[in-house]
DNA sequence: CTAAAATGTTACCGACCGGTAACATTGGGG
DNA sequence: CCCCAATGTTACCGGTCGGTAACATTTTAG
């Protein structure tokens, strides 16, 4: 249907609609419903018609859906690896603050979530192919998550870094699908007394040990 | 195709196939597609096959898709809850070796897992829409298993038996998507190894307060 | 053996979905 | 003002999927 009132004056269309670059917005909109809905639960057009734009346009910027998805994906990754830069910054050379603020800053995400769980951890159900680029992308993050979990513990001087790394990252995980039944709220808090704990803890223990060596 | 060979005196079609009850067979089936190629990534044809039988059998024993998916997650639920009633006939009156069993029977099935994670929570990514019958079977179901993993703790002693639930609920439900990094094998034996020691560790804290009281 | 119940076969429907082609429109920069 | 790039519009394709109808076949019970 063409518009035969020729604009007169006032904002062009495409200003109209949004300051946000195509691309980004067609990504934001992809990620809600993806969220809300699945993966596999939303269709193209759905998210052309969300983003205010087209299916054709949408096919400009990505080659196909799965590749939408895994840009979507690495979005989600990308803020994550920053906010643990972000992390490090704030708390250079103290990894049980590291610790800390992460299970703070979870906890926090979690009370904002309420409802439908984890994306990232929802993108996995729904993705079973094991050679999904979007696949690779999350185990990958994970790897490396974990393996920051485990660098923590070390310096932090657990005795087990790898137990200790594993029982974070369980709880961490757990806390996503866990709080669809106790409430995010009780989760959020109960996740940061405990590595309150296990951190207080190791603390204790690594001054009880120092003090039988200087005693 | 009809066949002309009139079956002579040999097994007929039938039970030449399976003695297992068709819908039965259908339910295994469908549950093994869902499980490992995603509920909505699987067609009831393809299940059909995989049952060794057509699609109209099995649309005369269930009404929908949705339903055939809600008797599966009822199978599993119902099946997890007989576990419940095994470990409490086989621990009775003893709150603590419940706990320590579940852990156990946990890590156990997370070794036979390897790969694909937990048939329900991934049913539950999957199943975005809030009102779906499997979707309230599920919640339901988390709901009954964490009030008794209260009342176990209650039971136990536990200081702060919410606390302690949360806990132990949270590592049990991350420990599904956390193995996919880690490995199974690692995360049920750190599973198994933390519960203890929390049992353990309460169980000096009682010690140590009947010490207190009675000396 | 026969009738009825259960199961199989085939063909089909309508809806949706991912993806593409061809063409129209709009917008900004020279 | 005009051209080129970006964006919008429409229509379409092939495929899959959930679900049903009509009819053939087999199995079981009496």
């Amino acid at each position: 249907m063409k518009t035969d009132i020729p604009n007169n004056g006032l904002k062009t269309r495409k200003s109209l609609r949004s300051t946000i670059p195509l691309r980004a917005r067609i990504l934001v909109a992809a990620g809600d419903l993806f969220h809300k809905q699945g993966i596999r639960g939303v269709g193209v057009e759905a998210i052309a018609e969300a983003a205010q734009t087209n299916k054709m346009t949408l096919y400009r910027y990505f080659a196909s859906k799965d590749e939408l998805i895994t840009e979507w994906v690495r979005g989600i990754v990308a803020h994550k690896e920053e906010d643990w830069k972000d992390l490090n910054a704030k708390h250079r050379g103290d990894p049980e603050g590291q610790l800390q603020d992460w299970s703070r800053r979870t906890a926090a995400k979690l009370r904002a979530m309420e409802e439908r769980g984890s994306a990232l951890g929802n993108a996995f159900a729904e993705l079973p192919d094991p050679n999904h680029p979007a696949r690779r992308v999350m185990k990958e993050h994970k790897l490396r998550e974990h393996k920051r979990v485990v660098r923590l513990c070390k310096a932090a001087g657990f005795p087990d870094p790898a137990f200790s790394a594993n029982l974070f990252t369980m709880m961490l995980e757990g806390a996503h699908s866990c709080g669809t039944c106790v409430g995010m709220r009780q989760i959020g808090e109960h996740l940061v007394q405990v590595v309150d704990l296990m951190v207080e803890n190791n603390r204790q223990r690594q001054r009880a040990e120092q003090g039988q060596r200087t005693g």
